[in-house]
RNA sequence: GCGCCCAUAGCUCAAUUGGAUAGAGCGUCUGACUACGGAUCAGAAGGUUGGAGGUUCGAGUCCUCCUGGGCGUACCA
């Protein structure tokens, strides 16, 4: 760990009747900077010692001895409070980051494991809307903190290119549908279809039938059948490409649902060979009573597979190609129920890695408070709002730096990280409000505020001119602003971890937000480049660590970090 | 009906996983560029953390109940 911590602990491991790891867990961080670098509270003690807490406290800091590290010790009510040599921290901090650099926080954790990130995943003949956008930066982001943390990453875009929907699309097409218009538009004509064939079938309930027997058909290989399908998801692969483009995120891999129909005849034999399925109501089931939770459907009445057959399927399929040390569905809380029926039936199979399968679940994407629905045609598309981001960007710059090279890269840069930010600074749990006014907000706790603040240090690093020296007199850091800047960079690498253990980038977004907000604060305040030679080659050491982390932090959500804008 | 999730300032969100006086941004009001980028910064106002109990040294965080919203609950995904 850290050797201020370390230094910490030996010190109080003299005076205190605990374990050294006992202690190392109870050392916090002060939820105010003026209260101290690190605190320990007392009350654990209390009971074993018969004092009240802010009397030991008080005792302890008498006792307790400053050392190389730790500077000040000294007790506020309950708590023992350490400040840190700032000269050594500084000095610690800086260097470490100059010398890892572009590795700064990179960890060796995951060597040798792999994890499996199922996410984005479309549907086929669906627009890609702003539904769509938390899975993909979500697990986009996930993708690049565990690659960063050393883990072997595949992501999967588990595409829905199967299942009943098609079945409708089919029949909508066989009616309504106009070979020219295809052609010309194809995901706004697939998306009329689909949402007209809802329309219709309220009037007539007999279209769902037909639906199923279509899907029927072309789960059997029919021939028609499987060619209109094949057409749809060429079409709509070549659409979903350009979302990607404009994201920059790619896969490892595409196999989508339909990947798996050749296995499902196996999984369902090995569920049967194992004593789990029943029939029951015409359909082949697994009971999962015993453990408070639904019956999972394996195949319908009609013989046709289901999406929880397909996901078992999937799973066992990747464990076998990938050994996985865990496996990540990014797929909203909607489908909650659906994964704890398919981790409990693998379990039941008896796979051990069973307990390795992870939802991360997330919330919805709301407009005007209200759900959006593809089957009722309410969906912004998602391109169109990157799009309407990146113009605004442009709008922005040629009003405030019209001399700017290259415009569009950066408009594009910016208006693209600005709505991946915003998304993924809400923890996923909450259902986000999408308000056009918000995503295109670039000021105050969003994407562009820390991208800004990353071209200013840039062009600080430009004005100066020389290379960045590493050793620099430490002991100039002696200004409050420059110690907060520093224990924020310090903070770094722990951020990730955390980021990573609860599968949650929105970590990293409020972490990016303090750290631009101390720095912004000591620019404002503190000149940096100076007549003074010495002075300037601290503070540039500090910029140019800043720098460092914002633009690793920016890449690890898969954000642009570009050095003007 | 049952299960899961959510509820924090007018709005959007935090809160070091049970710790110190619940913090930011937006919006409102007031200020700051003849030196490094004003997409910035400083200040003011704004709170019974949905409600009621409980657990303990200590609760926004944990347990119970209630209210409001969302999702799910066997042949959609």
């Amino acid at each position: 760990m850290n050797k201020f911590v370390e230094e910490i602990k030996e010190v109080l491991k003299k005076e205190v009747d605990l374990s050294t790891e006992e202690i190392e867990k109870i050392i916090e961080i002060p939820p105010e900077e003026k209260l101290g670098d690190y605190a320990f509270p007392c009350f654990l003690l209390a009971k074993s010692l018969k004092k009240p807490p802010d009397r030991i406290a008080s005792d302890l800091s008498k006792k307790l001895k400053p050392k190389a590290l730790i500077k000040e010790i000294y007790s506020i009510g309950p708590y023992v409070n350490f400040r840190v040599d700032s000269r050594k921290l500084a000095e610690f901090v800086l260097k470490e980051i100059f010398e890892k650099d572009k590795s700064y926080g990179r960890d060796e954790t995951g060597k040798g494991k792999t994890i499996v990130i199922d996410f984005s995943s479309p549907n086929i003949a669906k627009p890609f809307g702003i539904g769509h956008l938390r899975t993909t930066v979500l697990g986009n982001s996930l993708y690049r903190i565990f690659e960063y943390l050393g883990y072997g990453c595949v992501s999967i875009n588990h595409l829905g290119d199967w299942g009943t929907q098609f079945g409708k699309l089919i029949v909508a097409y066989k009616r309504w549908g106009d070979e020219k218009k295809l052609s010309s538009d194809p995901i706004i004509t697939l998306f009329d279809l689909y949402v007209k064939f809802h329309q219709e079938a309220e009037k007539e309930p007999e279209l769902e039938e037909e639906a199923r027997s279509w899907f029927k058909k072309l789960e059997q290989g029919e021939k028609e059948a499987e060619g209109i399908w094949q057409r749809f998801k060429d079409y709509s692969l070549k659409e979903f490409e350009k979302v990607y483009r404009m994201l920059e995120i790619s896969f490892d891999c595409y196999t989508g649902e339909s990947f798996y129909n050749k296995y499902m005849d196996n999984t369902i034999e090995e569920i049967q060979k194992k004593g789990l399925a029943e029939i029951s109501q015409d359909a082949l089931v697994v009971d999962l009573e015993k453990y408070n939770l639904p019956v999972c459907l394996l195949r319908k009445k009609d013989e046709a597979t289901l999406y929880a057959t397909r996901d078992i399927t999937a799973a066992i399929y990747r464990y076998n190609t990938y050994k996985f040390h865990k496996l990540l569905y990014v797929v909203g809380s909607a489908q909650k129920l659906h994964f704890q029926q398919v981790f409990k039936v693998l379990e039941l199979m008896g796979y051990p890695w069973a307990k390795d399968l992870v939802h991360v679940d997330f919330g919805w994407i709301k407009f005007e408070k209200k759900i959006m629905s593809t089957r009722k045609g309410d969906v912004i598309f998602l391109e169109d709002v990157l799009n309407k981001s990146v113009e605004l960007a442009k709008d922005i710059i040629k009003k405030k730096n019209p001399d700017l090279e290259n415009k569009d890269k950066v408009a594009f840069d910016v208006g693209i990280g600005a709505v991946v930010f915003t998304d993924l600074s809400t923890k996923r749990q909450k259902d986000i409000n999408f308000d056009w006014d918000e995503v295109l907000d670039f000021e105050g706790q969003t994407g562009p505020y820390v991208q800004y603040t990353h071209a200013r240090l840039c062009s600080l690093l430009r004005k100066y001119q020389k290379p960045v020296k590493r050793k620099v007199d430490f002991s100039l850091f002696s200004l409050e602003e420059e110690h907060s800047i520093i224990k924020k960079l310090e903070d770094f690498p722990k951020k990730i971890k955390m980021s990573a253990e609860t599968y949650e980038p929105a970590v990293l977004c409020s972490y990016l937000l303090d750290l631009s907000g101390v720095f912004n604060r000591f620019y404002q305040k503190q000149r940096i480049i100076t007549d003074d030679e010495n002075a300037t080659d601290a503070r540039i050491l500090l910029v140019k660590s800043v720098k460092t982390v914002i633009e690793l932090g920016l890449s690890l959500l898969g954000i642009k970090a570009p050095e003007r804008m």
